[in-house]
RNA sequence: GGGCCCAUAGUCCAGGUCGGUUAUGACGUCGCCCUUACACGGCGAAGAUCCGGGGUUCAAAUCCCCGUGGGCCCA
């Protein structure tokens, strides 16, 4: 018989075809039934090119999930999102037509963002498409939609009305670059050089002073008191004593508290509103009153004096020399300082005290402790890292952002009293541009109001994602059997936003946690094992590497590569090499297609052999698959196909499946095992390698897609592993020997086959044409 | 200062829970070979003081302790 498959390597081109087959027949559509497995999927954000490859392979992951659960025979719901709501299109847009956003009309500059968004994310989808996702991608929804922000705006109209929103002035992370308040969890540490300034404090009323090392120096103007360890013996007679501030003037007391570090400069510490977090907890602990130095300008406000204007930089240089020239300074140091800033604009934040509203959090922690100690993560280990951030949550969460694109807080304020007024939910609202929708003030009936500016933090757009996408207030019978969702698959550097936000905003509008698995996956990283940035310029683009190799190759590559849970390093290279397994496996069936498949034969010694190996795979893939962890069926398909069925099985029962020197029985046992082994194969991975899975099913097996079959189980059979040693010595051997005495490979040879083999030796014989 | 994770050939990775052969496999390198699926192949070779030190043990890559280096998080 000819071969049904006649190419003699897998060609990625043959992907576009399947690809189209399945989108033609629609073959993942999700009708919710009673029982379903809906994936939280993340929605990934277009912020510029080239889209990271880490970044593919992760959403390479997410689709095996998908694959694995359709083949446990689970009703996959699947869908797809792009999240478009955020400063880093702001950003991107300000340098690509470059305008500043403050001088550019809001409405302009949305629709700048909105041209930039639609490019990238046809991009990101494209890519999606191309590597075989089998989500919901023709019904993508988009985070900055109309309906998506007025879901956004209703459960913070929701929670506004049960109390959970608060406007409070208190120091903020404050970054003025991009204008905004940010959350503690978007501020990053970076360890820069600045000078410690060692400065004399003279005591009132003695001649006697008292160092004190700073790196904000020019804070002095907002110092409030002075702390030593109550256990610093040094300091103990001036406890109570006034001291007098450099270049201000001003008295303030000298206090104890236990946060100031002894061996740190010189053990006493000036506080100041506001140098650091410490500075604010002890503001609110010793009840001081704040000192506005730093405005919202970035720079210095008029109770800095003459330093009022100057940016806190500019400020500290001028009041240095300034304290040098009166005498104030004892010493400078250069030091290694750990400062705080903004992970967006990359710039040291501030501490200022603004209005702004916040979503009550702290008298959640240990509901969200519970909660998080009831879900699954995957890898276990990375549980901790929720639960290390419950343990350091000091504040309730800023929800205000001053920024544009973003959903719009839905609030108008009384331009009487300045009453805030929240409309009905269910509509998407824009009160910068809109009329208010109420007639009257609530509280003093004046019928003019001014619509709230600012938006919001777009995690309060992302942590509803598993709302969204069960249709919550909008389809209650869809919403009914979709919600609570199945899996969060995500990375782990957001497990402190986007997986904590979401476990406390879907708790608090629904009573119930919106998952009950969480997937943590790793990031990706250079060949080096440097993350991956844009400014570094070690960003691999993932579009030409899958357009050159296949989306299998790197399907392929990110499952037998990353082992789940850890950081991964990306290479070209390797992903090129991993397509010589699939021509491995392409050449495999090529073979077997010469043969027609045989449903039931009566398999021999050897044939049971490889069947019982074959057994041992699916044993260590369905472990693999149980936990999503695809490293574990990638590495021990690879392992068997090559290395056991194709190097030994295959080289052994050639001559018995083409009937060279056996009886018919004997030949179609042989041709019934390589057909059984090669098709189970092809089920273990198809949801790693979904096309050439497809192809070769479609081709040698069935017109069915095998996307549609059930995962293979397990026999209750032998195991016959102890033999498999010896053949491969055995084979080995011969090879051996062989060589030593230049022999071809066809020439016969007299060796002897070991007992243990004793009922491999026909097929042994033939293979090696032993005498 | 605290927490989590990691360290095995030029590179990546397995083994580690349960201590016991010659430490797994891949990429790359080198040599030989066209063999009725595959040269994107086959066979073979070289390449590892399993980060360092100490301990437990008849026996440690594996367990324990102390370091060192790296990544991430928090204060």
């Amino acid at each position: 018989m000819d071969p049904k498959i006649t190419e003699k390597a897998w060609n990625p081109e043959l992907e576009a075809q399947v690809l189209k087959k399945w989108q033609d027949s629609d073959l993942y559509k999700f009708t919710p039934t009673d029982d379903n497995y809906t994936i939280d999927t993340p929605p990934p954000y277009p912020s510029g090119r080239p889209w990271h490859i880490g970044a593919a392979a992760h959403y390479s992951q997410i689709d095996m999930i998908a694959r694995t659960a359709r083949m446990n025979g689970k009703n996959v719901y699947f869908p797809i999102g792009i999240d478009r709501n955020g400063l880093p299109v702001e950003f991107y847009t300000e340098k690509k037509h470059n305008i500043r956003m403050r001088e550019t009309d809001r409405g302009e500059f949305l629709n700048l963002c909105r041209e930039a968004l639609d490019d990238l994310e046809e991009e990101m989808v494209l890519i999606m498409t191309n590597l075989g996702l089998s989500g919901d991608l023709k019904n993508h929804y988009r985070t900055d939609s109309e309906e998506y922000r007025a879901l956004t705006q209703s459960t913070f109209i929701t929670l506004w009305k049960e109390g959970k929103i608060v406007l409070a002035t208190r120091p903020n992370n404050y970054d003025w670059v991009s204008g905004t308040t940010i959350a503690d969890a978007e501020i990053a540490y970076q360890d820069l050089q600045t000078k410690l300034v060692h400065m004399k404090f003279q005591i009132k009323d003695t001649d006697k002073e008292i160092i004190i090392a700073s790196t904000r120096p020019e804070l002095l103007c907002a110092c409030r008191t002075v702390i030593v360890n109550p256990e610093d013996e040094r300091y103990a007679p001036f406890v109570g004593s006034k001291v007098i501030v450099p270049v201000t003037g001003a008295e303030v007391e000298i206090k104890t508290h236990h946060s100031a570090q002894q061996d740190f400069g010189s053990g006493a510490v000036m506080v100041c509103s506001y140098g650091d977090q410490n500075d604010v907890a002890l503001f609110r602990e010793m009840g001081l009153e704040e000192i506005v130095a730093i405005g919202l300008d970035g720079r210095m406000t008029e109770a800095a004096g003459e330093y009022a204007g100057l940016k806190p930089k500019q400020a500290r240089e001028k009041i240095i020399e300034d304290l040098e020239a009166k005498g104030f300074v004892e010493k400078i140091e250069e030091i290694n300082h750990r400062t705080p800033i903004s992970e967006r604009s990359k710039i040291p934040i501030e501490i200022i005290p603004m209005e702004e509203y916040y979503l009550k959090q702290k008298d959640s922690i240990e509901k969200m402790r519970k909660l998080g100690s009831e879900i699954t993560f995957y890898p276990s280990m990375h549980k901790q890292i929720l639960m290390n951030w419950l343990d350091s949550i000091s504040i309730d969460w800023p929800i205000s952002r001053r920024r544009y694109y973003g959903t719009e807080i839905p609030i108008w304020y009384c331009a009487s009293c300045n009453e805030p007024h929240v409309p009905e939910p269910g509509k998407y609202y824009q009160p910068w541009k809109e009329k208010c929708p109420m007639d009257k003030c609530t509280k003093c009936g004046n019928g003019e109001f001014t619509g709230e500016d600012r938006t919001f933090d777009t995690w309060m757009d992302s942590s509803v994602s598993p709302l969204f996408v069960t249709k919550y207030n909008k389809d209650p019978e869809f919403f009914e059997k979709t919600y609570p969702t199945s899996l969060r698959p995500q990375a782990k550097d957001i497990v402190r936003t986007w997986l904590y936000y979401t476990l406390l905003r879907c708790d608090m509008l629904t009573g119930k946690k919106p998952w009950t698995e969480a997937w943590i996956m790793g990031y990706g990283l250079d060949e080096k094992g440097m993350k991956m940035s844009k400014s570094k310029g070690n960003a691999i683009d993932p579009l030409p590497v899958i357009e050159k190799f296949g989306a299998d190759t790197f399907r392929f590559w990110s499952a037998s590569e990353i082992n789940h849970g850890y950081d991964f390093r990306c290479n070209e290279q390797k992903i090129e090499s991993t397509k010589k397994f699939l021509s491995k496996l392409w050449n495999v069936s090529r073979f077997l297609s010469s043969f027609a498949v045989i449903n039931e034969a009566k398999p021999t010694t050897v044939d049971k052999w490889i069947l019982s190996e074959l057994n041992n795979l699916i044993k260590d893939c369905k472990k693999g698959y149980d936990e999503y962890n695809f490293f574990v069926p990638a590495i021990a398909i690879r392992e068997f196909t090559w290395n056991l069925f194709a190097a030994h099985y295959i080289e052994m029962v050639k001559k018995r499946a083409y009937g060279e020197g056996f009886s018919d029985e004997e030949r179609d046992a042989a041709i019934y095992t390589l057909h059984k082994v090669l098709s189970t194969v092809l089920k273990l991975l198809a949801p790693i390698t979904p096309f050439i899975t497809e192809h070769l099913w479609q081709t040698l097996y069935s017109e069915n897609s095998i996307h549609k079959e059930r995962q293979v189980e397990a026999e209750d059979a032998e195991d016959q592993s102890k033999l498999t040693e010896q053949v491969v010595q055995f084979n080995s051997k011969v090879w051996n020997e062989k060589k030593a005495k230049e022999l071809s490979l066809k020439d016969s040879i007299a060796i002897e086959v070991p007992a243990e083999l004793s009922e491999f030796k026909k097929d042994l014989q033939s293979m090696h044409n032993l005498e």
